[in-house]
DNA sequence: TTGAAAGCGCTACCAC
DNA sequence: GTGGTAGCGCTTTCAA
């Protein structure tokens, strides 16, 4: 029924073996030679057998991208930039060397991202990619450094995207961290410099190191301007999503009526904090001011400070490609440093109530 | 190094059979056997190896998902609700049995498109869901067939999410329709019941199915109003992205500066319109109306038309799965129709200018 | 430069 | 209810 590589041998007068080279085009094969192969291949219609060959070859082109939140586009921004650079130029030619690189939604849940993992290494997959913050948590630290070290040990690249590394596996992994409290520092510090001094901070889940990075660098800047006290008042937690902003601003402006500026932990949360301010009948950036690109006039494409990460995002697919390919040349544990996801543009605006 | 089927099979004293069959948990095994095996993978830390158990089986538990663009919340919306529904608790046993779904960005690329496809095919995958509209291009469409009828023979399981069959490949399909057409009719009726007669319209791109026939729709409630005079002067092209969104409102604007409502052919599309707006000083709902769901309080999960369509789309995920299970007892080609992605909140405000 | 053949690890069929 | 075993389709030595 279905068309197998010894099927396209006989066609083209050669044996499985020769058709297995030219097709992984890894190994010398006489021009003419591949040439017969390749016209077989067209006329039958051949497409390899993925199980077959990653079984024989203990391997498979498989790259998963695992992702804490599908719904929230600096994830999509992320995962579609390292997806492109692993799948290249996105035409697969008639046969091998392409790999298939797929996104996997954790939704934040440390189980759903262990099982993604087992089920990556039930595929004996080629490279992983961990986005986003991580868990703060112990158990679930280890759990992951034990299965991360058995993926690594059976020949998957892992390449982490904006998380630190854990405490053991350093050697086994790329890295690409962004400097999260810098960004949330220099945030933070561009609102005072603009006069605000009662700022509220829309942040992430407690348990991520995202959020307490960035909250580090925020409360950073406020303690070198002689403002710490109280801070804690002015914070408030929640998920990093649209409704929590909204939600976590309102309670903010209930708390702290008058507060004259919001940092948003994240693109996504600042979208919902800009629709709470909008909501309470006061104007950005007249009223108050809100760092989020809800107020930018349009895509995320054209925010220099996004910008900047989205050029090392496709680099870190690129890396996981090559990794996967096995030609890495950066140091194992190698680190770039680059602005932080929430380094967006806050208002210009002088604070005008209080 | 690496522990296989028969290790387990060793250390449980039982035959490779046997361990097969607890895996698959398909066939009877005597409990305290079946307890034996699972008690020597776990001491083994042993994991299925995906390839040859596809290889011997002929089929694989990777699901694909496609999108078109996975930067747009919507899309994420439909991945995370299918992907959720296929891959069940999240949680994977020691063993087989779990699907694992990956979600493909085509980034509207017809090449990559089909690349994934092959991909896909090459993997012997279970189920392949298709979401969002398709490209209306006679030779693409072409390829599609010819490609999802391959897959389909091979026993991949095909489903439409938001994209009509296509004219071929009917009986391979199971679809789950959006009613684009109607949800317009409807978005435009509100509007046009509210009092406003020049009614902007920022429309996808126009070679898609969700462009056209969303734009039928709100032609067809103009005309029914005996408006259609000029509407082609009202309504702007563009990608389905926020920048695009924004771009196209402020050309409409340009072009027709006394427009007093917008509609935006999806979400993201209405966030850029909103910003626009809003650039051009002008007040939401006050000034104008914009149908979108940048106005509303907080995230889409609130919005009862995108909650509408949520449903559905764990549906679909749930019938991708049971699909790939082969458990299937919806009628193949059945179609359920529901309300259309861009039936969002129309602003109530009634027009002021002009 | 090419061919022959031995597996890769698992499933499923056929016995028992 | 369990075991034996013949492939699944490919890759990769080893020879020629």
């Amino acid at each position: 029924m279905t068309v197998t590589l010894a099927d396209v041998a006989a066609r083209a007068r050669v044996s499985p073996a020769t058709v297995s080279r030219v097709l992984n085009g890894n190994y010398p094969v006489a021009a003419t030679t591949r040439e017969r192969v390749l016209r077989a291949v067209d006329d039958l219609d051949y497409v390899l057998n993925g199980p077959a060959s990653s079984l024989a070859a203990a391997t498979s082109d498989l790259v998963g991208i695992l992702v804490n939140d599908i719904a929230d586009p600096f994830f999509g921004i992320m995962a579609g930039a390292a997806q492109a650079e692993i799948g290249g130029s996105g035409i697969t030619g008639r046969a091998g060397g392409e790999k298939l690189a797929v996104v996997c939604n954790t939704g934040g849940s440390p189980a759903r991202e262990l099982n993604y993992l087992t089920l990556l290494q039930r595929q004996r997959a080629a490279a992983v990619v961990l986005t986003g913050g991580a868990l703060e948590d112990r158990h679930h630290q280890a759990a992951m450094a034990a299965k991360l070290t058995k993926l690594a040990d059976a020949g998957t690249r892992i390449v982490f995207c904006g998380r630190p590394p854990l405490p053991d596996s350093e050697a086994l992994v790329a890295s690409l961290a962004f400097d999260n409290r810098g960004g949330a520092r220099r945030l933070t510090e561009h609102l005072l410099h603009l006069g605000h001094r009662r700022i509220g901070y829309v942040a992430g889940p407690a348990e991520r190191t995202t959020t307490r990075h960035r909250l580090e660098g925020h409360r950073e800047a406020l303690r070198d301007a002689g403002l710490s006290e109280g801070a804690e008042q002015f914070t408030v937690h929640g998920p990093y999503d649209r409704r929590s902003g909204f939600e976590a601003t309102l309670e903010l402006l209930r708390r702290e009526p008058d507060v004259t500026a919001v940092v948003a932990a994240n693109d996504t949360v600042a979208l919902g904090a800009a629709a709470a301010v909008r909501e309470q009948g006061l104007r950005i950036p007249e009223d108050i001011s809100v760092a989020g690109f809800d107020d930018l006039p349009f895509s995320v494409d054209a925010t220099p400070a996004l910008t900047t990460v989205r050029l090392p995002l496709a680099e870190a697919g690129a890396r996981a490609g090559r990794l996967a390919m096995g030609t890495e040349t950066a140091p194992p544990g190698g680190v770039a440093t680059i602005a932080a996801e929430l380094m967006v543009r806050g208002s210009t605006a002088p604070p005008r109530r209080g």
